[in-house]
DNA sequence: ACCCAGGGTCATA
DNA sequence: TATGACCATGGG
């Protein structure tokens, strides 16, 4: 490959600095958007999320002590407002019965992400981003903007599966919690400030010039 | 009016 | 294992 991992990683700090990922007060809350997030816009969720501060503290008990069709309402701005309250009722359930934060932060890495990927409504992204940003665990995050970056850079073939891709990366990548954390908000970032729909040219783009990976050219 | 967003589940072949 | 329908709101 033209580019190594880091090379891009290097690349991206330099232009975009260090980000603030992910924005939340507290671990917990990072579970709760990260459930949320899920293909939706962030301004959708922090919508959720006001309406569900504004109700009660953000911890399990207390969404627990909403009924349904609170929590569903809280959660209508987040979009699939049906789905994300059974996920979120399920997920806090789980949390509590496998003793809270401290609980779970004695497991190790692995059994930790296979016993998330058992709660209904986490896939391995959420999961990943659960493990990430909230357990601070050594574990990259892919996402749609991951494999397009990288297929547009010919490092990948777009229809890699998440696991090959997600060891790529850790395999490629010294194991550092702070690294991946950094290098998936960049990705991100990167995606958003050049990549868009509307302006395919991005000049000042060095790392893929007329970078253009929004599109659906890159997603087979 | 159309397109899509920081995915996941389920049914089908 | 892989593809497709479905979930739903809000911003461009």
């Amino acid at each position: 490959m033209a580019y190594t991992l880091l090379d891009i990683y290097q690349y991206l700090l330099n232009s975009y600095g260090r980000q603030a990922w992910w924005p939340a007060d507290s671990p917990f809350e990072v579970m709760v958007g990260a459930m949320l997030t899920q293909n939706t816009r962030w301004s959708n969720i922090e919508k959720a999320l006001d309406n569900l501060k504004q109700k009660v503290n953000l911890d399990p008990v207390s969404l627990l002590s909403l009924s349904q069709e609170t929590l569903e309402g809280c959660l209508k701005p987040a979009g699939y407002f049906r789905v994300k309250t059974q996920s979120l009722q399920s997920y806090c359930h789980w949390y509590l019965s496998q003793g809270g934060f401290s609980g779970l932060q004695k497991l190790k890495t692995q059994a930790l992400r296979n016993v998330l990927l058992e709660v209904r409504g986490i896939g391995p992204e959420t999961a990943d981003d659960i493990l990430l940003y909230a357990f601070a665990r050594p574990v990259f995050v892919i996402d749609a903007y991951t494999r397009r970056l990288l297929a547009r850079l010919g490092i990948i073939k777009g229809n890699i599966n998440y696991e090959d891709l997600r060891s790529l990366f850790e395999s490629n990548l010294p194991k550092r919690v702070d690294l991946y954390q950094q290098f998936h908000a960049l990705i991100v970032l990167h995606a958003k400030q050049h990549c868009w729909k509307n302006k395919p040219d991005c000049e000042t783009c060095v790392l893929v010039k007329g970078c253009f990976y929004s599109g659906s050219s890159y997603d087979s």
